[in-house]
RNA sequence: GGGCCGGUAGCUCAGUUGGUUAGAGCACACCCUUGAUAAGGGUGGGGUCGAAAGUUCGAGUCUUUCUCGGCCCA
């Protein structure tokens, strides 16, 4: 008997899969016949499906996160699209900000250039090319992924039309009135002399000087105050000709201390914390003193000091204020205010009617606005202050400290807190905090703990500043009138400027004459033109009105917005608020969140740690079918772990799903019929496949239930366990035999095919949305027709009447007189009396219940064995016992059964 | 430092309102098969559910503290 008189498998589809070098060729395939607008052709009309792309930085490669983001994106699309929707997906890119405006810088640092010396435009224009290269790239790499878009109509929020856009976007704030000028202490770089984001700020390790400084008390109405000096301790010894005020805490304890030694201040009375004295007797280096008394915090009321250069020329009065920040983790326990440096002091400040003012300008030097000081750069004036005072004999102590302190993320120069004049949007004056959180509650939330994150940031977020100092942004179409210093807000005019920037872009505000902008209506010399541009939060979320709202194919709001848990702060966060402000909702229907891409561990990537991983090395080695298999096993609502050994399992997972797709194909020799599911005839089936049909359909269950829920790796994992569960160790296992042995058109055999049929056309459909590739490949082998592709077919709807509970479970006991059958045959074969299960009889007892069910099926094709006796034995102790026994006579040389009497099946065959 | 989220076999994940001996697949070990063959089948080992304390007749599930990790903020 010769291989070929029997029927084997046979496929074009190879068991290696190659997907480095196949998955080229099928993106290939799908830009020949243009899948993405083929896709749109075929669902016109239908219901939309939007998920807004959330834009990433046109800068750098594509990390971990963002491929992970990316798949994540198509598997869900993929999956609406199969649905029955018109599924869109429009990628975008955030263009604007300073992480390019930095490239650009370090460019020209490389050839010696001075950013001041190049012309804005100029600059810009080089901004804009970096960026468009950059989208180039990532196009490319995302496009490699799988993922289908529409990547030839792409948005950038540097398009013409979005700078158009964003700047109608803030005319309506600044015409509504929420959009108002303010002064406030923002994280100043004096190296890039600009603002910084608080993304772009990082706290590292800082040598700074510190100082013990005495502030005379000039008046107050506690007596044991009189004639002694509060000793604040500050890191920043430079702010100290910018101090207003004084804070201290009402609830704490306070000494008064006479010191006895130390040269400047011997027989002089200072006041510190008490639990802080301690600390201040050694850093001071003190050691002859006495208590004097012990005073109230609240003591301090309306207390009034004197600066420590009074004699300089800084003779006004130092309030002392209550604070509750103020604490005794270091110091003295009386904190020094200067409201143009620190947020805290700014607010203390602010509530006590002291003014912040402009002290130190944009380059890091002291304005006129301080005295003796004028022109000296901040960094440069810690020891000129610390002369002063100690001349002055104001300086108790001085030393060094390291502590966290930040930094600028790209220069990682130092920066400071500094008052500069900036622009907020309200969140109380048109109630846009109150939108916001009534929009938070009309979203739905993946998974349900966003709803609460975004909540509590917006609940306790102050006003948005939307300002930057910078250059590579879209300028904030402003303009002040010069006679009374009040806002343009005219319609006419962001028009006029809008329209002008969809024609040309915005780079001419910075060049051109302002009349263009202001039209007819107004004279440019009666305005001040504003230099700020606006910060990219505000771009990336105006993104829904100039995609979502712009764009004929898309909706307005978003079905979904998908990003990393982070974007809470950022683009979901930002989008919201652009949106309720505007429009009074928000610009999407849902929220997906997912964590962050883990090493193997759990722990962050980094460089120094060595535990990083990319996804260019993952596409070379596995291809991305294995990376979106990652994907979709992984669950996206906590952080996610890869490494090479997890990617190794999930390999290993596509191999067996590759087989299965193999063992199917091969059994039908490729030829693949598509089925049409209410024409099965259900009743002239045998029961294994009836039950396959049951499994089918309750799969489809799980499947629709788990996707309504974007639970894909519980999904995933269905899909899976079908495979190796029910279809390789059971009915492919099982019908082997059939498939094989039996004449090709048998009507037994010809079940089976039918149903496998069935089960490639549904494995591939509900695979298609995650495994794209495989899937793919698959579908041309069988389709032959090099103008299709799977990702235009639907899922699968089948007939309820496939559904057989009462089926289901008999065959729920007849696998457990399978297993016990399985184990019986296993110790025959530990024994090593036996190899193959066909080299067996077995002899199996049952109980009343089993024997009324098993009766009348044929263990030895379920159990794959030579023969199986099924014996009701009333006085069993459990209810199956197995005997296995080697079975005796010849083997059919065509189905290996070994028989005494000639092979019913293959009598011809050779019996001999 | 503060807020929030999380820690179930080596790995990816299940585990309903607290209720028998905590599950699945993969990986692993051993065996079989050589007609899915760089495949396929069978059997088996493996967990103090991050730690401790508490509530309860009973805790992976509820409470507190600690610890480790992550995100956000300072």
């Amino acid at each position: 008997m010769s291989k070929d008189q029997i029927n084997l498998p046979k496929t074009a589809f190879t068991m290696k899969a190659n997907l480095p070098m196949k998955e080229p060729k099928i993106i290939e395939h799908w830009n020949k016949i243009d899948l993405y607008n083929l896709l749109r052709k075929n669902n016109k009309g239908k219901e939309k499906f939007v998920l807004h792309d959330g834009p990433p930085y046109a800068n750098g490669n594509i990390h971990m996160g963002t491929a992970f983001n990316k798949i994540l994106k198509d598997i869900i699309t993929k999956f609406h699209q199969m649905d029955g929707k018109d599924s869109v997906y429009v990628p975008g890119w955030d263009c604007h900000g300073l992480p390019i405006e930095w490239k650009i810088e370090e460019q020209y640092k490389k050839n010696k250039k001075n950013k001041n010396d190049v012309p804005v435009v100029e600059f810009r224009k080089e901004c804009r090319e970096f960026a468009s290269k950059w989208i180039k790239v990532h196009k490319e790499q995302f496009k490699r992924l799988g993922v289908i878009g529409d990547w030839e109509n792409y948005y950038s929020t540097m398009s013409y039309d979005a700078e158009a856009q964003i700047v109608r976007e803030l005319g309506k704030f600044l015409k509504e009135g929420s959009l108002y000028r303010g002064y406030k202490p923002v994280l100043w770089s004096t190296v890039e002399k600009t603002a910084l984001a608080d993304a772009e700020v990082e706290y590292m390790d800082h040598v700074s000087d510190t100082i013990y400084v005495s502030f005379p008390v000039k008046a107050s109405k506690t007596k044991d105050l009189l004639n002694t000096e509060i000793i604040i301790w500050t890191t920043t010894p430079w702010t100290i000709p910018a101090n207003k005020a004084l804070a201290y805490n009402k609830s704490l304890r306070y000494v008064v201390v006479q010191i006895n030694d130390q040269n400047d201040f011997i027989n002089r009375k200072i006041i510190v914390a008490k639990d802080l004295l301690k600390n201040v007797i050694e850093d001071c280096k003190i050691k002859d003193y006495k208590i004097l008394s012990e005073i109230n915090g609240s003591d301090f009321n309306e207390t009034i000091c004197s600066h420590p250069f009074k004699k300089l020329g800084y003779d006004y009065d130092i309030p002392m204020l209550e604070a509750r920040f103020v604490t005794t983790e270091q110091g003295s326990g009386i904190v020094h205010c200067a409201p143009s440096h620190g947020p805290d002091d700014f607010n203390l400040c602010l509530n006590n009617n002291i003014k912040a003012v402009e002290t130190v300008d944009d380059d890091g030097k002291y304005t006129k606005h301080v005295l003796n000081f004028e022109g000296i750069h901040i960094f440069k004036a810690n020891p000129i202050v610390i002369e002063k005072l100690k001349s002055e004999k104001n300086l108790l102590a001085n030393g060094k400290l390291n502590h966290s302190y930040p930094h600028s993320w790209r220069s990682k120069a130092p920066l400071v807190h500094r008052a500069t004049p900036q622009w907020f949007i309200s969140m109380e004056s048109h109630k846009l905090r109150d939108k916001a959180l009534k929009a938070i509650d009309d979203t739905q939330f993946y998974p349900t703990k966003g709803k609460e994150r975004l909540r509590s940031m917006i609940e306790t977020r102050p006003d948005w500043c939307v300002s930057r100092q910078r250059v590579w942004g879209v300028p904030l179409p402003i303009f002040i009138s010069k006679s009374d210093g009040k806002v343009l807000a005219d319609d006419e005019v962001f028009e006029n400027i809008a329209a002008i920037y969809e024609k040309e872009g915005s780079d001419c505000w910075f060049s051109d004459d302002p009349q263009k902008f202001l039209g007819n209506k107004y004279k440019a010399d009666d305005f001040v033109k504003l230099k700020d541009i606006v910060e990219v939060w505000f771009d990336s979320g105006s993104t829904h009105s100039f995609v979502l709202e712009k764009r004929e194919d898309l909706k307005w709001p978003a079905s979904m917005y998908l990003e990393g848990s982070d974007q809470h702060r950022g683009w979901f966060h930002s989008s919201l608020l652009e949106s309720c402000g505007t429009r009074g909702k928000a610009p999407f229907e849902s929220i997906l969140s997912h964590g962050f891409v883990m090493d193997g561990k759990g722990l962050k990537m980094s460089k120094s740690l060595g535990n990083q991983i990319f996804p260019e090395d993952i596409l070379k080695k596995y291809g991305a079918d294995i990376l979106r298999v990652w994907v979709a096993a992984s669950d996206y609502s906590e952080d996610l772990r890869i490494d090479y050994s997890i990617l190794e399992q999930h390999a290993e997972a596509y191999r067996k799903i590759r087989n299965t797709f193999r063992y199917l194909m091969g059994n039908i020799n490729d030829n693949y019929l598509e089925q049409e599911y209410n024409k099965i005839d259900i009743s002239k089936l045998p029961e294994l496949e009836k039950l396959m049909l049951h499994k089918l359909y309750v799969l489809n269950e799980k499947f629709n239930a788990n996707f309504k829920d974007y639970n894909f790796h519980v999904l995933y994992k269905e899909l899976l366990n079908f495979c190796t569960v029910d279809l390789s160790s059971f009915y492919f296992d099982i019908r082997k035999d059939t498939l094989y042995c039996d004449n090709k058109n048998s009507e037994k055999r010809q079940s089976c095919i039918l149903i496998l049929n069935t089960i490639l056309d549904a494995l591939l459909k509900w695979f298609a949305p995650i495994l794209s590739f495989t899937a793919e490949e698959v579908f041309s082998l069988l389709k032959k027709d090099n103008k299709n592709s799977i990702h235009l077919k639907k899922f699968p709807d089948f007939p309820k009447s496939w559904k057989n509970e009462e089926l289901n479970k008999n065959w729920t006991k007849i696998n457990k007189i399978r297993a016990s059958v399985n184990i019986s045959i296993e110790e025959k074969r530990a024994a090593k009396m036996i190899g193959s299960s066909l080299e067996t009889i077995v002899d199996i007892k049952l109980n009343k219940d089993l024997y009324d069910l098993a009766k009348k099926y044929d263990f030895s094709e379920i159990c794959i064995t030579s023969l199986a006796n099924i014996v009701l034995d009333k006085n069993i102790k459990d209810q199956i016992e197995v005997k296995t026994s080697k079975a005796k006579g010849k083997k059919c040389s065509v189905c290996w059964k070994i028989r005494e009497t000639e092979c019913e099946r293959h009598p011809i065959c050779n019996f001999k």
